[in-house]
DNA sequence: CTGAAAGCGCTTACAG
DNA sequence: CTGAAAGCGCTTACAG
């Protein structure tokens, strides 16, 4: 034993399995990475001798020596809005599948606190990234374009050329549920809303167009500054009650909104259908199981999840991919809450 | 320009900083991160030279150097289960207000895949670890331990000696409901829960326990080998309807099963509280605006998680811990749903 | 209180 | 297809 400064941290590194399988550092490396240069049976010897001593890359030297990292930032507006849980679930079952770590950054709606989280998490320079709309800072598009790293955008459709886009048209979704509200009898409408999600916007403007388009009058339109609760819902149910009391049909931008609303309309013996049509969106889990049950937009967000991370994966990897901007569509999930009897079918 | 090979990342580094700042790299590096040694003036010299060329740490390479990373792991049992969400959250405030990056784990309730992560996730070698629960296995244990890392227990509150747990008495919540369901009169308890979290088991004893105080017959119990939902929630409360018709108070071990519960009664108009007192466990959100509002446990979740990250940036920077077992408490808000006009005050 | 040297564990960039 | 050398950007461990 030399007397040598030793500050190893003990675990086996690449050099114990190099000397093991009798070969050089970096064929081990090669070895290990799956690199097609090396013989067959070496890199099965390697493989062999790196189990056989424990062997687990260090992240850090891989990443300071290569300036890549085998992870993927991930960027989701909320965690407390359950329909982007199931999204992440769905993310994070693909990349860990492939052996890639998460970075999640949650940002609350917020283009400064995404800002942050990008500039923060691409010192770690991750693999690629996983953006949720693209309402992101100048600064933050730019440092991401700087990064030269693959991003998917997720939920909008962009037209941008170069930027691959995954979701489905909240527009068309919005225009959707008009159709049906119109189509079950209905004229005096209502889009109520929270103010939190920009895609809540483009909803409302499908739907009111749809309106325009039957030549019915606007929808009146109810906005809170505040982030969507059945509280809120419930509080919005009762302005409606106050302030528009000729309305028919209510389209809530978010479901929770709906379900408040639906429990204040139980609390006031007002009765669902029959007085309101309720419309909800997105169609979480509780919403079927409702009294009444609540008409909903079912949207793709578990898809959007998996195929958006399979696809980042395949830029990453440098394979191709098939389109720029791929619709996954929705589904309205007509329920009890909007099917009053003397309603014509949809 | 010497020909040197260049492989650098074209980022400012500490040496440009140094450089700058007419001090040696390693004087860069203890004034970068905050070491008392060095001179005042000189330590805020360099940090003005740091701003001035835009330097950011690399995190590899401190971690290749230094073998500690700015980083917490993170493990819950699950995100689909909102009464997590709100603790990750205050998890999220402290840790990042401290500038730690978090490595979130999500196992689905399943030892295995918990092992696998701490398995993948030490290798980044963070700073600590913040767990829920201790249903680790065995070799999860043992990595831990062996990584001789700070960790915080969350939830339960543990008697080993040596451990920080944070958390309160799922017993003593479980005998607070039957408490306060004996209290208002009622005898047929039923205890209804799906199948995923050991904690719901100790609330389950701590309500048989209360019970037997009493003298009453013990609850039936229902239990489903699925997750807990609403579905599910409506599910049970139309088996206790047919097998158990003479039950009168019913405590649900979520809120999510509750509220499936309440939607099936509403449905099948049959009465609450009169015909069964309904509680639920972990007052979510939604909970205190169901028709009827339900009755339901408030656990500090929220609390847990705040303090559970404070505590364990104590025990990473090795200043003092308060209590090695810290006892948050909970708070049973009574509503409508078990608050039948017969009823006597709790 | 400050610094020159060495080292962390990998991969890149050349050679052959 | 395999390897010796150098380098990534920081911090540890000694000195003084």
């Amino acid at each position: 034993m030399k007397p040598k400064k030793n500050r190893a941290s003990g675990r086996p590194t690449l050099a114990d399995v190099a000397k093991r399988a009798g070969v050089s550092e970096i064929t081990a490396s090669r070895a290990m990475r799956g690199v097609k240069t090396v013989g067959p049976e070496l890199a099965e010897a390697v493989k062999q001798a790196a189990k056989a001593v424990g062997y687990i890359p260090d992240p850090a030297a891989r990443a300071l020596a290569s300036k890549r990292s085998r992870s993927i930032l991930v960027l989701i507006p909320a965690l407390s809005n359950q329909l982007f849980i199931g999204m992440y679930e769905e993310i994070q079952k693909a990349l860990r599948a492939e052996d890639y770590e998460i970075f999640l950054g949650n940002y609350h709606y917020d283009a400064r606190q995404e800002e942050k989280l990008i500039r923060d998490y691409l010192v770690y320079r991750p693999s690629g990234v996983l953006l949720t709309g693209n309402e992101q800072s100048a600064a933050a598009a730019k440092m991401l374009k700087d990064s030269g790293l693959p991003c998917v955008y997720m939920m909008d459709l962009l037209e941008t050329p170069g930027t691959i886009s995954i979701g489905f048209s909240q527009e068309e979704a919005g225009a959707a549920v008009a159709r049906h509200l119109i189509a079950t009898g209905r004229r005096k409408l209502a889009y109520i809303a929270a103010q939190l999600d920009p895609r809540a916007k483009y909803r409302g403007q499908g739907f009111q167009r749809e309106i325009a388009r039957h030549g019915l009058e606007p929808a009146i339109e109810l906005r809170a500054p505040i982030p969507s609760s059945p509280g809120l819902g419930a509080d919005q149910f009762r302005s409606i009650l106050g302030e528009y009391p000729d309305r028919d049909g209510l389209f809530f931008c978010n479901d929770d909104l709906a379900w408040g609303a639906l429990m204040e309309a139980s609390r006031l013996q007002i009765d669902i259908p029959e007085r309101f049509s309720i419309v909800g969106f997105n169609d979480l889990p509780l919403s079927a199981h409702m009294a009444p049950r609540l008409t909903s937009v079912k949207t793709p967000l578990d898809e959007i999840g998996r195929h958006g991370a399979v696809t980042l994966l395949r830029l990453v990897r440098g394979q191709p991919v098939e389109s720029a901007c791929c619709d996954l569509g929705f589904e309205l999930k007509i329920r009890e809450s909007s099917l009053f009897s003397g309603g014509a079918a949809p």
